[in-house]
RNA sequence: GCCCCCAUCGUCUAGAGGCCUAGGACACGGCCCUUUCAAGGCCGAGACAGGGAUUCGAGUUCCCUUGGGGGCACCA
């Protein structure tokens, strides 16, 4: 059978970078095998389901490049499902009512913690006879199902990533609850039967849920169904091993969409955590569908860098075309607006290099093109010495009908000043944009325009002849 | 407390017993190039957590220790 696997995040808040890194292998997996890619919302605890976490995770994958085949399926609208296999379950023996109240559970869970036993359920309700579970209805006690854990249980997890992980019965905390007393399914029995209809081939989901396995092995023993394929994905930590902590950075899409991040800058790097490819590093979609493997997957955490992210960052942005990256600038470009195009993209490609995010763009070419300029007092020396140059160069633009051909002029300009190199060039540059450094002057030139090349010429002069 | 996972340069990693005096990338330092530069080129510094065992031979296999992480819910 062709493969199948899910992304399945619960909506509780923009979709966070570990997250993302699932869902990028489910579907870099998917795409590989010519599989299918599910994508399914467990939305079952409804204090922490948000309707716009809901439509934020469906524009974050969408602007990832994510598409998903099938779905998406909120678990909320297959509650009847949960249910009568609940009630199967309970028909079958499989599973029992648990009368206990929360807060009774909460306490025996406080004293065996504080008495240093593992905490687990101490079966009181697993053998109530027909009329004492009659008497408890009818008092109107509410009660949830438990699944029973069989005495034999056996758990060996066949990973993909970390090979044969055998498990203890102490990994079990006991019998479980499956549908909770307001008839909403809990985490464990939901996932496994929705991915037992969805029939899903292959799990590949985040390290944390590793010591869930065994107990959801035991659901798809009951349901008599042959087990996925699971693939436990190793965690990322922050930059020095602790928790990916709020402060450093920005850990949700939507926050790095905000940064200025490209999607084909996240979707890379996000590969290359856990993950590598055999020598060229930065890859587009297409690329990493093509050489990606589970099986190359490491099974030890890695640590998020966000400098290597920008860098990434940063080779995608020299990729791509003019046209393609001012469309991806837009957002950031609003005091831009009247500009044209042409003028933009010669803008933006001009300054390039210096940008490793979107929001770097608009800074650069404010910098270079729009601000007015104030000179450093440490260039006087050095505008001093070009005079010169920025005399004669100065000269030579008013009388040029055109200036597409900067390099002829720069040419005539060097034999009549008798100045060369960077003796020529560093002063012009630093009378033109007020830097030392800054895109090639002939691009520079004519996307500044005659005009304020004029203008900015004339006002280094007028500079030097201040004061001193 | 119990269970599980993990362990190569600062970071991401290559390495599936001899190819390893451990390779690459980011970051870092230096040099070169260049009409500027944050670009490019070259060079450099930088790691197999510790201890046993197996083996002719161990980064690579096994065990222990240590360290890190995850889980033990009517959260997912």
């Amino acid at each position: 059978m062709g493969v199948r696997v899910r992304f399945a995040p619960s909506p509780s808040g923009s979709l966070h970078i570990g997250n993302v890194r699932t869902a990028l292998f489910n579907w870099l997996f998917a795409r590989k095998n010519n599989g299918i890619f599910i994508l399914r919302i467990e939305d079952t605890d409804i204090e922490r389901t948000y309707e716009s976490a809901y439509s934020g995770i469906l524009e974050d994958l969408a602007w990832l490049g994510l598409n998903w085949d099938e779905g998406p399926y909120k678990q909320s609208d297959r509650l009847d499902i949960y249910k009568s296999y609940a009630e199967r379950f309970l028909k079958e023996g499989l599973a029992y009512k648990c009368f206990c109240s929360p807060e009774e559970l909460e306490r025996e869970r406080e004293q065996a913690l504080k008495e240093g036993k593992p905490p687990r359920y101490s079966g009181k309700c697993a053998n109530l006879t027909e009329e004492e579970i009659s008497r408890l209805e009818s008092e109107g006690r509410s009660c949830s199902i438990r699944f029973r854990i069989p005495e034999d249980a056996c758990f060996v997890v066949e990973d993909m990533i970390r090979g044969k992980i055998e498990f203890d019965v102490n990994a079990i905390t006991g019998d479980f609850i499956i549908l909770r007393s307001d008839g909403m399914p809990t985490y464990n029995f939901a996932v496994v039967i929705d991915d037992h209809l969805m029939k899903i081939t292959h799990v590949i989901r985040g390290e944390d849920h590793l010591s869930n396995t065994p107990r959801q092995l035991l659901i798809y023993r009951a349901l008599e169904a042959e087990p996925p394929v699971f693939a436990h994905l190793p965690m990322i930590v922050g930059s020095d091993h602790s928790k990916l902590s709020k402060r450093e950075g920005s850990f949700s899409v939507k926050e790095l969409r905000e940064q200025g991040l490209l999607p084909e800058g996240v979707v890379n790097y996000l590969a290359l955590l856990g993950w590598s490819p055999k020598e060229e590093e930065v890859k587009t979609l297409e690329e990493l569908i093509e050489e990606f493997s589970l099986e190359d997957v490491s099974p030890s955490p890695s640590a998020y860098d966000p400098a290597k992210l920008r860098w990434i960052n940063r080779q995608h942005i020299l990729r791509l075309d003019g046209e393609k990256l001012l469309s991806y600038a837009r957002p950031f470009l609003k005091e831009f607006e009247n500009f044209p195009k042409e003028w933009l993209i010669k803008a933006i490609l001009s300054i390039r290099e210096y940008a490793e995010t979107l929001k770097d763009i608009p800074e650069e070419i404010k910098k270079y093109y729009l601000n007015d300029i104030s000179l450093d007092d440490k260039y006087r020396e050095e505008l001093l010495s070009g005079k010169k140059a920025i005399e004669v160069f100065l000269d030579l633009l008013k009388n040029a009908e055109d200036i597409s051909d900067i390099d002829s002029l720069f040419k005539e300009a060097i034999k009549v000043s008798g100045l060369k190199g960077r003796r020529f060039y560093h002063p012009i540059r630093i009378a033109l944009t007020g830097y030392e450094s800054g895109p090639e002057l002939v691009e520079l030139i004519p996307i500044l325009g005659k005009r304020k090349c004029i203008e900015r010429l004339e006002n280094s002069l007028r500079f030097l002849e201040a004061e001193k």
